[in-house]
DNA sequence: ATGTGACCGATTGCATACAACAATAAACAG
DNA sequence: CTGTTTATTGTTGTATGCAATCGGTCACAT
């Protein structure tokens, strides 16, 4: 049989892994203020677990820069980066460039490979079907997904890239940017996720400087919107 | 009194640290080697500390891109992200040229303040005493001191940018850049290191236009350089 | 009144102990 | 002999307890 399974089970994520995405989810929407004092004890009571959990989760939310800690002194959520936005996006608009350019570069590899099994193609259906997610959910006017279905989108992209560190890095950044259009509504909505297909499609076809071009300018129109509609002059 | 203290005592660092640094370098010096598995017992023996600490250095180790993890299976180092060169190097042009320019905006904030106090000014006067390692090096043909150096010059303009954000992202690249330069002797040594006070004033002149100009070029040269050397065709 | 020093509570850092899970190897049916 | 199931072992995930350190507060001298 050369099945893969179906995508195996999603499962009750481990305790450690469910912490630190409650409280990722809460510095982003706002239920956990920048600035404030976030203790191991507490957090642990709140989620019914130890603190080694808490404390593990802290300590990547600190390297994925959503709170400071300080030796023996704790650690506060920190400021949203609203300074940084137009920086972060700048480096945003290389390195997807970047990505899209390499997963272009391999789609070619892997569709002459023929077999359409391993890490690639998991992938890649897996995009097929977040299109078709987002295209149901412009339809219907749910424009409240897409945030969430945009940042999984791209960060498929990365992982056709190939590439651990690309992918790490775009993660990183994907945060911050999530961060920086919490309190947005738009997001370009409707017009931004259409050009994802010509994405994908510039991938599918193995043209590499089509996909880095198509991406830039998606990447690049994106920053543009933020900025007129937050650092508005 | 308004002295700042003379840069409190570096003292003995904490054990989680000391082992993240002790690993990470011995990731990146060849005896820790791509593929091995890392348990968490055995380096708790090796460095004479129990499991914790190690553990939360391997995690971060993890969060830089050094080492994977899957769950309840174990961490093995990763591969050298050789093939990730070029486009590392693409997406650290874009982020050095932002923090440089952003240094020197904040340059000219900072002196127009008057007096010569806080952060930046300390971050300041390091990168000061830096150039003068560095040229000293130079002088005395101790190019192998050029490497760490020239590391600890490019984050610290990275914290004269004032962005958290940008600092943690480059500091994540330089992890990575540091890897693929280990074995390597050269890195164009006196020229490249003597772009970087031209860099300095640039930012002390308050000349962002310039200083992201130089920063770039410095960064494209050391890209080029690096391309040449290796990945020659 | 103000600056300075030592104490105390709060919080993290680390060590030990136990539980949950994955991977490998062995036993067994076909 | 091959494929599958089961046992075992090794490793990580989590809980609890104690030691180290920080931040603030209060007394106190100037």
């Amino acid at each position: 049989m050369l099945n893969l399974p179906p995508d195996p089970s999603p499962a009750e994520p481990a305790p450690k892994q469910r912490v630190q995405d409650e409280i990722r989810h809460d510095i982003i929407f706002g239920s956990l203020q920048p600035g404030t004092r976030v203790t191991e004890a507490v957090l642990a009571a709140k989620y019914g677990v130890s603190r080694i959990p808490v404390r593990e989760a802290l300590r990547a939310l600190e390297a994925e820069g959503f709170v400071e800690s300080k030796p023996y002194a704790g650690s506060t959520v920190s400021e949203i980066p609203v300074d940084d936005a137009d920086d972060l996006f700048s480096v945003r608009e290389a390195l997807e460039a970047a990505t899209a350019r390499r997963a272009a570069r391999r789609a070619a590899a892997q569709f002459s490979a023929g077999a359409p099994n391993g890490v690639w193609w998991r992938v890649r259906r897996q995009l097929a079907d977040l299109l078709d997610d987002g295209d149901q959910a412009v339809a219907a006017g749910n424009l409240e997904l897409l945030p969430e279905l945009n940042i999984r989108f791209h960060l498929g992209i990365a992982e056709l890239s190939g590439s651990a560190s690309l992918t790490a890095l775009l993660r990183q950044i994907s945060g911050k940017i999530e961060w920086l259009y919490a309190t947005d509504v738009d997001n370009r909505g409707k017009q931004s996720w259409s050009e994802h297909r010509l994405i994908m499609a510039a991938i599918d076809a193995g043209n590499p400087a089509e996909a880095e071009r198509l991406m830039a300018g998606h990447v690049h129109q994106s920053r543009v919107g933020y900025l007129d509609r937050f650092a508005a002059p």
